[in-house]
DNA sequence: GTCTATATTCCGATAGAC
DNA sequence: GTCTATCGGAATATAGAC
């Protein structure tokens, strides 16, 4: 074994390749090229394996979207505490994110460019089942436990303050002064910090 | 006077159109030949105005950039209660985002391609002033108005939750099943629904 | 200042040898 | 399967007439 990617498949080092480098410039910004060259490969292999750039974007995109998309409306009509349910949505994402923290940025920007195409390709054509999220949040409404919200702004709120941080991560390390390490503590912190906030605020 | 443009000067129509091809389309995704056509001119005059595409994008970045950059350390250590200052922050910008909803998109994919350099040409060199902010919400602290918290987290919840959902718009709007005018009035209504969320978290 | 036409560079994709 | 060499188109940028 010469160096950690002889081992792996021609296939397996495009594709982990083209995942950094779209990930990070878009697919406006990517070059075959560069692909090709952070997997030690020729351009011409990239061809062979994936017919086209469009293509080999399409598969790391649907890849990265999967990870991405949270499931957040399977957490909230799960039968765990509806407290717990939350601490436990933040503390995944947000582990997710710094593992990933270039993904969201990465995901928001394409559908943004391919607004009617690929927001229909992630899920089904079906309607996203967020009735049930509500009726979830009412049952604890009616117990008495916390205040009355609807349901698309209590995830549009969760989700929020779990990504954004990451979308603006150079304007946040630039306000705390922190490096990557720092930034990454500062997120790990952050767990505690959201779910305390989101409680604090739905609790009677 | 024939159309809206012909009593603009040429310089004008260029700016125009630039800002709104690259906020929708992005520096790489950005054509010359578009910007020219929705400019009513040809490409030659872009060049004879700004030397270069690059150049031309630099002008419309720091231009987008100031407005998308909140007046929040200024308006959280103004001298107005508390709690109004987080309602006045939250209305004004969120009434920003609805009037140029591709604007954080656009601000963020750009400084994160060129993280050191753009960051700091936005700001001076200087660091950002959040000691002052945290000055203001110890003393809240100490009134016993609200509960602890960290500046920083503060400003980035606030931030996050004005923000996101026009990052992910698209998403929203599939989700909520809401046309443009349907998500402004949602956004509208979501000014509301985040000073509260806010405050109710806050408070003691 | 504004245009048409053209030069130049870059990049995705293909051809063909091994 | 993998490579080198090259094509062909697209996009930025320039030259030069008006």
């Amino acid at each position: 074994m010469v160096n950690k990617k002889s081992d792996k498949s021609t296939e397996e080092k495009i594709l982990e390749a083209a995942k950094a480098v779209f990930t990070e410039k878009g697919l406006d910004g990517a070059r075959m090229q560069d692909i090709a060259d952070k997997a030690g490969i020729n351009k011409a292999l990239l061809h062979y394996y994936f017919r086209s750039k469009d293509k080999l974007f399409e598969v790391i995109f649907l890849e990265q979207a999967a990870k991405f998309m949270p499931g957040i409306i399977d957490m909230l009509t799960s039968d765990m505490p509806f407290f717990q349910k939350i601490e436990k949505f933040v503390d995944v994402y947000i582990s997710v994110l710094i593992e990933n923290p270039l993904l969201p940025l990465f995901i928001l920007n394409e559908v943004n460019k391919n607004a009617q195409g690929l927001a229909k390709k992630i899920w089904g054509g079906g309607k996203p089942p967020i009735a049930g999220v509500q009726q979830a949040i009412d049952k604890e409404v009616k117990k008495g436990i916390i205040k009355p919200i609807s349901a698309l702004q209590l995830m549009l709120n969760m989700v929020s303050l779990c990504v954004f941080p990451f979308l603006a991560k150079p304007l946040v390390q630039f306000i705390s002064q922190t490096n990557n390490a720092q930034f990454n503590q500062l997120m790990e912190a952050r767990k505690k910090e959201v779910t305390k906030f989101i409680i604090d605020s739905l609790r009677k």
